[in-house]
DNA sequence: TTGACTTAGTTAGTTAGCTAACTATAATGA
DNA sequence: TCATTATAGTTAGCTAACTAACTAAGTCAA
């Protein structure tokens, strides 16, 4: 997401902002420190993940499933709720179909339609997967008490709201 | 980064902690939504850019030759810097000298490097790109005030100290 | 009822990132 | 000195995302 290492000082920030008036210097600090933290909190994960042999785009489709009651749902429903396309969504399941984790059964309906169910690997897959991960997150976060983590919601709904000014 | 749209509800994250206990529900809920609005925020930015025909990657490499006094620098140092491989610099270098906005210069001591230098063409370019993003980016944070600027900083900060418990 | 549109899923081809391996050059130490 | 090792840059091939285009099936209205 962000790949950038090295950061602006605020001497740099300082430099552009000579030329080019419009920069707000905090703002922009905040903004880069955010989705540099992110960016490096999206690498811990993938680094959990790929120890037991996954990836961010496969673990979310076996976690989507789990949600649901009789623990199955469509390609479609999967891609909307996962954020990606469904094109990529086939490509997903395709892997997770080769390895085991999830089966494809025709829906019995619309014939158009695929029922993709989490099969027992699946589930035992996650039962491995989201100790490790629960736990990793919860030392992560464990310096930053109820209250920061009251503050810090506070902070993202404001700066989410802006993101449509970004857009305009 | 984070693809998933259909963040967790408070009842499903409960019903997961009661499986798995290891769960730190406000934790979860606070590592998801920070993943979330950088997502959306490096998204916005993405789209700010491919306005103007750039990508993150090659806009990076803009400024860091920007920053420099002599307005250029080596692929090393430039890959360095920006966080990727030097396979991928040289990717971005190919697109950027293509279009004119940096130029390959052979460097005159170590005959394995390359000077990297930007071109008149390429500072225009940022001179067109930087206002509009800087505008933005001041219009997407002015719903955060200083003390909420400083705030946000110290989470980052506490957050960023825990990563390495994510790793372990 | 049939022609136009919509929806579900897939396939094909593109992209920007990666790793691994390569060439050329430089630096180092026995 | 010269064999080894390290560094700079590139190339080739992989991956997971994307868009666009396709087939098949369902929906709807004139």
């Amino acid at each position: 997401m962000l790949q950038l290492r090295d950061l602006p000082s605020r001497e740099t920030l300082e430099k552009f902002a000579t030329r080019y008036p419009q920069a707000d210097i905090s703002a922009i600090s905040a903004f880069l420190h955010l989705l540099r933290v992110a960016t490096d909190l999206s690498v811990a994960l993938d680094a959990c993940l790929s120890r037991h042999g996954l990836l961010q785009g496969r673990w979310w489709v076996l976690i989507l499933l789990m949600r649901e009651e009789a623990l199955s749902s469509t390609p479609s429903a999967l891609a909307e709720k996962a954020g990606v396309t469904r094109a990529t969504m086939t490509g997903l399941l395709d892997g997770l179909e080769r390895d085991g984790l999830v089966a494809r059964e025709l829906g019995p309906q619309d014939r158009r339609s695929v029922s993709i169910r989490l099969t027992a690997a699946g589930q035992q897959k996650l039962d491995e997967v989201m100790p490790d991960y629960y736990s990793r997150l919860r030392a992560c976060m464990a310096g930053l008490d109820e209250r920061g983590r009251e503050q810090l919601d506070e902070i993202l709904n404001l700066i989410n709201g802006g993101i449509r000014a970004f857009d305009e």
